[in-house]
DNA sequence: ATTACTGCAAAGGATTTGCATGTGA
DNA sequence: TCACATGCAAATCCTTTGCAGTAAT
């Protein structure tokens, strides 16, 4: 029970939704990891807790959670993955030749994200972008 | 026949793969349309043409062509699309609203690809990346 | 007591694969 | 000629949906 599930379980009954198990649970492995996870990694992940879970289910909770934008979505290397929305946004470079993912602060994007709502009036929601190219191990080889 | 296909024909046979009249039919829908096309939407803009064309090759040459760096395959809204890479790369802006996508040139992103490349070696194929968002008419609304 | 949510099973859509045939270099 | 490509059909994988039952508020 961390600071952000606790966040997050208010932030759905406020909505009107109910915190239920199964939502707890895919909500704790999402947390537990921090990678992003595949739904069938977090099928997975949550199945040896409650073995009765249904793949539908993680599909529809994790398209609830994405629409709440407590979750993001992203196509890393052709599979969704999906990761929690946390305080401290992220992004990840993604190595084309060796499939290496990094983490990548965000204040690389501010200026960009401020660019685009001064100049088109974009309001940008850099989250959680993959950036594809070839990391410095894989250049000298 | 344009300036890419002339090219992209030459890269193909250097590289010792053969160019087929299907994938200079993909090729040109491709080059033709310019924006952004579902696997599905590249069949019906070819079928007319050569009727007897299949899915598969479809969906075979355009995994060739992204191995090979002439197409570049990107997920918008869930759809994954393809698109020629040409000389001048831009990006799309995607309006988590009202789903309108907008073309950014690459500029915008320059500064970004330079910082990553002097701070973490980073080589980034910025190509045909999405960011999500919210345009300047949703955010009136 | 309501009505949101889940499990189940089946459907749907996108993409891949094995194999025989065809064709570009 | 001969390896690369295609067509065909079936398989596979991922995700969604209808419905009846269950549980959170």
């Amino acid at each position: 029970m961390t600071h952000y599930e606790h966040d997050i379980a208010g932030q759905i009954r406020q909505r009107g939704y109910r915190m239920t198990p199964q939502r707890q649970l895919i909500l704790d492995a999402l947390c537990e990891r921090g990678e992003h996870l595949t739904a069938h990694a977090v099928y997975e992940a949550v199945r040896p807790q409650t073995p009765a879970i249904n793949r539908a289910t993680i599909y529809r909770v994790l398209q609830f959670l994405c629409a709440l934008q407590l979750v993001t979505r992203t196509e890393i290397a052709g599979q969704a993955v999906y990761e929690l929305v946390t305080e401290t946004p992220h992004h990840h470079l993604v190595c084309r030749v060796c499939g290496q993912v990094r983490e990548l602060p965000d204040r690389y994007f501010q200026p960009l994200a401020q660019q685009l709502l001064a100049d088109l009036a974009f309001k940008s929601e850099l989250n959680h972008l993959a950036i594809s190219g070839v990391c410095a191990r894989c250049q000298a080889a």
